[in-house]
DNA sequence: TTGAAAGCGCTAACAC
DNA sequence: GTGTTAGCGCTTTCAA
């Protein structure tokens, strides 16, 4: 019964050290209210002098909101769920939230249960959940009501908050600067991503329509690792084929080989552009053009939002940085049907 | 003061329902004694019409230890980093347990103390720290006792249990494969990470001395984004550099740009390998030679070794893959001085 | 097998 | 300003 000091201590222990109440350690611990000078440094001195931590379970049970936001998404490791990942930890750091993250192994709704339970058996002030694919929308459909929630990329799924970057936009400007070298029309290879269109693709085909361009049959990568090249080769085989926009820059980065092994030189024969510019995207031979998009600043946002709802219905929403097209080598004016480059 | 039943549902709306005790219903939530049939069935029923979930700051409150590990680490967005983090969330997922990720943004204590105090404000169960760089290193000094660790990548930390790849033995394997091309020495480029010699650095110097040939003096990548490439070309000036070991393979890419900037052809004029085996290594011009590290399964062990801290004090190991050699395009013989390939 | 009751460590009224 | 006290929602003896 004696708290002779070995286990971990507890406010009493510091409000017996200190020579104060409990209602006073707590009052200094959280800047609550006023506490005279004196009773205020030896508080703070007995605390540091037991090496004092408040337990957090019965700080949140007496009250005080969780500090624990969780993230939910069915891949962790491409190049825009890391940066939007790291977006989001930045901002919930600097905010004081520790950040919890969750993959959600399969579209199944046991694979969905099990990651959800992990978080709600948590006490999370709030869950953020990408929804750039399609386990990361179905594990959405399944979060209880009452859990705060705010989705980050992919489409906007009805009436949850959502932020994202002006995707269609960015694939627009891509597509038009495609177009204003002198292709006739811009192919296109999606991610596997979304069960039904993304932005991407949106933006592609608006782009396309808006130019009074035809607008070809999308070709869908699957989730398979190299998947992008078989369709390189693919697109080498048919004809007409002068230029390729692709869902992400490793989709152009695969496209682009299997281009090559198919004896198909990039830009010379076909452009190709990427989306979301990688890091090595600079690096590639060619260079790949591509459309720089602030991932990390799109977490950052999403964390913010979900702030927003924690701290009250405040329903801020915030701009996002205009994408930047990033012209590199990957493409050029077409080859005319004479044989010589335009340009 | 009547729980009406507009709020979250507590132990005492369940128990009310389903007409038994409070201390029944911790039981069937708990498996942890007998209950008759007919109750089981009635707190479980109860439990769903409620939508009941249990407190979990009140549980934890009450006894039973914390289901969050934490993770630190200085990078989070390097390939290396995302797969091992990948690795440990999958493991702690399969084991219950909520996985959460904090960067630590710099290595100074103010930095640290902040990220620090995010988890251990939270009640983890355990902590697993990157030491790949020098921040994480710095970040695991100022862990208080008591706070159960386990490192993970790079050099074992005094005391502290660690597990790592057998990095110096894949290292040395690549070495070795250079030296059976016919290259008389390999060159070194490290990656910024360790404040002393990290232990790739260590395979390549020991590989290079047990074949008798001579070691260069190792050149240091610096944090910058594209900091190889000048290497890259510093090393295209070099006379003699016929074979480089670079200390990861997006090192060894923006390498081989450089060279290839300064005109010099891989792995004609200069043979260049990777390490860790990164999903575009196998699509990059040439094909990056390299060696597979298994690091998401590193990060399966890591939370493996943790979590036998965490029951008890058996301190198991586990035992790493065997690294694999990939060999791909870039590498080859040098050229004898004569100007002719040796193959 | 079941219920009553005593906390877990803290915060927040409420008195003084 | 400061202390006393009543819970927060659970788990767990202890009796019955």
């Amino acid at each position: 019964m004696s708290d002779s000091g070995a286990n971990t201590p507890t406010v009493d222990d510091v409000a017996r050290l200190a020579g104060v109440s409990i209602a006073t350690v707590s009052r200094v611990l959280n800047g609550s209210a006023r506490v005279s000078d004196d009773k205020l440094t030896r508080v703070r001195a007995a605390v540091h002098e037991l090496g004092f931590r408040p337990n957090p379970a019965a700080r949140s049970l007496a009250g005080r909101h969780a500090r624990i936001i969780a993230v939910l998404a069915g891949t962790t490791s491409r190049f825009e769920q890391v940066e939007i990942i790291r977006g989001i930890e930045e901002s919930s750091r600097a905010a004081g939230y520790l950040m919890s993250l969750t993959a959600v192994g399969d579209a199944d709704d046991d694979s969905i249960d099990q990651a959800l339970s992990l978080v709600l058996d948590q006490a999370v002030a709030g869950v953020i959940v990408l929804t750039s694919d399609a386990v990361g929308v179905a594990a959405l459909r399944r979060i209880p009501e009452g859990i705060l929630t705010v989705t980050v990329s992919g489409m906007p799924q009805n009436g949850v908050p959502h932020v994202s970057l002006d995707e269609p936009a960015a694939a627009g400007e891509l597509v038009a600067y495609l177009l204003g070298l002198g292709h006739t029309t811009v192919h296109c290879v999606g991610v596997p991503a979304s069960p039904n269109e993304d932005e991407r693709i949106l933006g592609w085909r608006r782009a396309l329509r808006a130019a009074g361009a035809a607008t070809p049959e999308v070709i869908h990568s699957s989730e398979e690792p190299n998947s992008g090249c078989a369709i390189g080769r693919q697109l080498a085989r048919s004809p007409g084929v002068t230029a390729v926009f692709c869902g992400s820059d490793v989709l152009a980065m695969e496209v682009m080989h299997g281009l090559a092994e198919a004896g198909k030189s990039v830009p010379d024969e076909v452009s190709v552009v990427g989306f979301g510019d990688h890091p090595l995207a600079a690096l590639w031979r060619p260079a790949l053009t591509t459309v720089n998009q602030d991932f990390a600043g799109l977490g950052n946002r999403a964390f913010l939002v979900l702030d927003g709802l924690i701290s009250g219905p405040l329903g801020r929403t915030f701009a996002s940085a205009a994408p930047a097209l990033v012209v590199r080598d990957s493409a050029a004016s077409p080859v005319d049907p004479g044989g010589a480059a335009l340009t």
